[in-house]
DNA sequence: CTGAAAGCGCTTACAG
DNA sequence: CTGAAAGCGCTTACAG
């Protein structure tokens, strides 16, 4: 069944040692051209294909990260995962996709399968494991690169949004709009690094600098799906009938949201505007449609990536916050 | 940085050799329960954790399965995702996700990818490279499990659904509703034992025999996807204006051409009726709700890893293809 | 520029 | 019931 052509039969056939082989197929080591040539021919000749857990049991190196996303179904992680990937293949990588479900126990179950399998490194979006889990895996394992968790440390380095400029441009295009009442949908309520709490320190920032001050009633946490949005939505509306527009963390919450006005029969934009984040794929089609803050997620994707691979290289090197400065307001119907 | 107590410092611990340590790993050979208790405790001392590489070097087994999927971003794959995961955890594999964004060029590079890294097995849904490639991949690497393709052979089992159960729903449900031209939404045109075309046939059939003929032009194809319904949905709607229902090949593309009937000024359900598959979260967010036949994504996953996991522990076993007769109307708004 | 030796951390027969 | 030997398929120094 299994390819079971080593690199003696290479050598053999080539008839050199097999080291020399390992040489032309690491490139190490001075090899002349002719020889050289010669095991390349035999290892062409021979499909020959060198077995990477016999590479890795040597090397200490498996090339391969862990990708840990707590939905994959959701699209503004698919994107991220995308853009993670692509990257990698560029290098040579293999990624575990790992899916959480917003749940800390799976999530530390993946990190110890992931140690087990020896990955180079892990990429955790939307952690929410304790912090100690965290350090004492960078210590024992390999490098973190942390999304939508801003937690550094030695071998932890964190890489997200700069959350202050979406949120300015979401207020100032509300409170332009006359908007002075507005809700926000924010996600569950968690630790202070994490990134629904950024988000929404940095929106409340933002509506104050415009004047605008979100008095803590017109805020609601709830999970981050259509579902979620929905519900808390109906709740917010109800309690809080002054409300003139509704900031939602996402665009799937943003839906629920408009599905709520529709059920209290309140016009949107008209009785209450509702904006989201992300421009999924259905923000067009869905109707009204949704007016959003697009981010590039695909390329977020590519920079936790990134960091990732510069970690995994030098594994001692200084991994300072990288922020992504990044946001367009996507005008459509809903607000 | 790595954890480097191997299996020799577990035995000079125990006072044992460091095969009777392996031993008691693998529950294998008789061990007298004191002794396998002092290793036990060794273990658990020094936080032993064997290295899989190096098991999987002698073993020749990784407990890893590849897992390709056209899109996990679509709610379709990402539920099948998650029960294929969830049944492969309790068995102790970890599964290399791989999103092929529908390109057999993706896809083989991925076949290859997963094959150096020495998969014990990979399930591939929506495959779409040749046939050759499959087979030989089957013979010369590890089994297969193709979901929406209907192909077997050595090494390769379909696991898939009984299309003509849902589409038997979908057909008597508008028929008795007294729709008699119904347009479908087809995905792509693709070789006769793919999905599309699998369901295309179960639906012609379904409506033949309810005594509903469908026109060639009601049929059109396009990407699995809101944009894609939409865009067909449009040109179907415009050229064949004496539909009055429509049956899309998924929940998106109903979606999508949902918003067509409304840039055409067609009310639904009274001027066309719309009818998907899925029912994913935003079927009942959208406006209107959409009517969808239930499927159980989750379940399929499960079966898929299952026939993996049997087929991996049994490879020259005989597996005929596997087909769930599952699928529910649930009614909504829009048909 | 190339080969012989040792070792990565396990498991699999083979003895006893 | 337990230990000594060989080997999985590579790479890494060490010689020459």
């Amino acid at each position: 069944m299994k390819h079971n052509i080593t690199i003696r039969d290479v050598a053999r056939f080539a008839g050199v040692s097999h080291q020399t082989v390992s040489r032309v197929i690491n490139n190490k080591g001075e090899i002349s051209a002719t020889t050289r040539q010669r095991v390349l021919d035999a290892m062409q000749e021979l499909d020959y294909r060198p077995s990477r857990i016999a590479q890795s049991l040597t090397t200490r190196r498996t090339f391969t990260v862990g990708l840990l996303v707590p939905n994959i179904a959701n699209p503004f992680f698919s994107e991220i995962v995308e853009g993670a990937q692509n990257l990698s293949e560029n290098y040579g990588y293999n990624v575990f996709l790992c899916n959480t479900k917003w749940q800390p126990e799976k999530e530390e179950r993946f990190l110890e399968s992931l140690a087990d399998h020896h990955v180079d490194g892990v990429i955790i979006n939307s952690s929410r494991v304790d912090r100690e889990v965290l350090l004492t895996f960078a210590k024992q394992n390999c490098p973190i690169v942390l999304g939508g968790r801003d937690l550094g440390g030695p071998g932890i380095s964190h890489v997200g949004w700069d959350h202050a400029y979406g949120s300015q441009l979401v207020a100032g295009y509300l409170v332009k709009k006359g908007h002075r009442a507005i809700g926000v949908l924010s996600g569950p309520q968690t630790a202070p690094d994490m990134s629904n709490s950024l988000r929404l320190d940095a929106l409340t920032n933002a509506l104050e600098s415009c004047g605008v001050v979100p008095r803590p009633e017109w805020i609601v946490h709830s999970i981050l799906n259509a579902e979620g949005g929905h519900a808390a939505a109906l709740k917010l509306l109800q309690e809080q009938p002054e409300l003139t527009a509704i900031i939602a963390h996402n665009d799937l919450m943003a839906i629920g949201a408009i599905r709520a006005c529709r059920e209290l029969k309140l016009r949107v934009p008209e009785d209450c505007a509702v904006i989201g984040f992300n421009d999924i794929e259905l923000a067009s089609m869905v109707h009204p449609t949704l007016t959003t803050v697009r981010i590039n997620r695909y390329r977020m994707g590519q920079e936790m990536m990134q960091r990732m691979l510069e970690m995994i290289e030098k594994p001692d090197g200084d991994y300072p916050a990288k922020l992504l400065t990044d946001g367009e307001i996507i005008q459509r119907e809903s607000a």
